[in-house]
DNA sequence: CGACGCATGTCAAAATGCTGACATGACCGA
DNA sequence: TCGGTCATGTCAGCATTTTGACATGCGTCG
């Protein structure tokens, strides 16, 4: 069987609750969560957020493109594409010129509504790295992309 | 609550992709799949085997403890729950003793799912934190524990 | 004792996300 | 030129998760 590694752990972690999986996942459902109730108050969800401000930096973008950014199928970001169209926030031109691809770009609705959400997310992002010590987070931010990368990106 | 740094942001961060809540979101998303797949082989979820391995460290462990612990709802846990009892992995008790808590215990089928699991979950933590100093490694425990903190817990 | 708050388990409905599948269009090598 | 390959957008079905609500049991405080 797959019995070829004893299991041996560099650090003891004799608790689940030591290990950084459980730390991170801890982590990321508290940021969703701190998100979630920043965003609730502008009438938006955090895939929509993550959507414009994707769009704002990147005018132009594909509904795979997003999907891609936002770490969903493109699915899911069609669906919340749909609804941001719906709600006057993007526009999305109906056929193709080049590929298939239908670039997406944000209304001044859309720009208006970004900027007022914005604040209040950079609001929990500074929130959060309080305690952290500001010369240790390029480090953090490494250590987060090398463990990415080592698990197939 | 003094604004000791009224400087907006204390590093550029003209990318979203530059933002800790963006690595934290991705490197939690890599993980998520690389446990999905792992998991894949040995007939769990994620949530399946995150109550498997909280049993096994706490037995006895309620349905909303267990909750709690996966960072989930009631009812989704309910529903994991439902599945590990049908699969006969866990057992729990059809009327409670004390309270209103129905404890869960891990049946002997279970454990040794779970052992077997195991080694596949540890194999995935061991390749993540590969690229990442061992001697880092409490600094980045610690700093994940801050901001989980710091959000509100 | 009795009422209230609180936590728990559970049901129903909605929202959300994913898998599988298909057709279309661009690109590339033979 | 043509055939294969890949990426994209989209549809349908299913699984998972959440929201909202309700009943039950415990503890506490009046």
């Amino acid at each position: 069987m797959t019995e070829r590694t004893p299991v041996p752990p560099p650090h003891p972690a004799q608790d689940v609750t030591e290990h950084v999986g459980y730390r991170l996942k801890r982590t990321a459902a508290a940021l969703r969560g701190a998100m979630d109730r920043a965003l609730r108050e502008h009438g938006l969800t955090v895939p929509q957020y993550s959507c414009l401000e994707l769009l704002d930096e990147r005018p132009g973008l594909s509904n795979a493109d997003l999907a891609r950014g936002t770490f969903v199928t493109r699915q899911s970001a069609n669906v919340v594409l749909r609804g941001l169209g719906d709600a006057g926030l993007i526009t999305r031109p109906a056929t193709a010129d080049h590929g298939r691809a239908l670039p997406a770009h944000l209304t001044p609705a859309g720009r208006e509504r970004l900027h007022a959400a914005r604040g209040a997310v950079y609001a929990v992002e500074a929130r959060m790295i309080t305690g952290v010590p500001a010369d240790r987070l390029p480090a953090l931010l490494a250590d987060l992309d090398a463990m990415t990368e080592a698990l197939g990106d």
